[in-house]
DNA sequence: TGGTTGACGAGGT
DNA sequence: CACCTCGCCAACC
């Protein structure tokens, strides 16, 4: 298998619309293997030296929290770009994340 | 080959 | 609402 899990973890993320969020959860299960969420915040390590670009700011956990804003550099920026896109972030925690979030499963269709 | 590691998720206290 | 524990699965050393 050329296209490994973290390759697959990176399309998905790649297709994630602006203003919008998902869950390492829902990416997870969108390929097929809803056990491995940790799997997925493990891919986004290599999203970083990823080609082309990985939007990994638009990827937070279950509950709407900016669980990987530590990876980024400086930590902050990552809620930077999402406010910049339009997502509220109050306390590292997204607003409306319910409205925001983007399902894999239903809006990739 | 086997054991450790995680940017997680769900459930319980 | 906040914090703790357990379980899952693929990649890495």
């Amino acid at each position: 298998m050329k296209d490994s899990f973290y390759e697959q973890v990176f399309e998905i993320a790649r297709l994630i619309p602006e203003g919008r969020v998902t869950s390492y959860g829902a990416i997870a299960k969108a390929l097929g293997s809803a056990g491995s969420a940790r799997m997925v915040g493990y891919a986004m390590s290599n999203a970083g030296i990823a080609h082309p670009k990985v939007p990994a700011h638009r990827v937070v956990n279950g509950s709407g929290l900016l669980t990987g804003k530590f990876h980024f550099s400086p930590p902050e920026l990552m809620q930077e770009l999402l406010e910049n896109e339009g997502v509220i972030v109050i306390d590292d925690r997204v607003k409306n994340f319910k409205t925001v979030f983007w399902n894999p499963l239903e809006e990739l269709i």
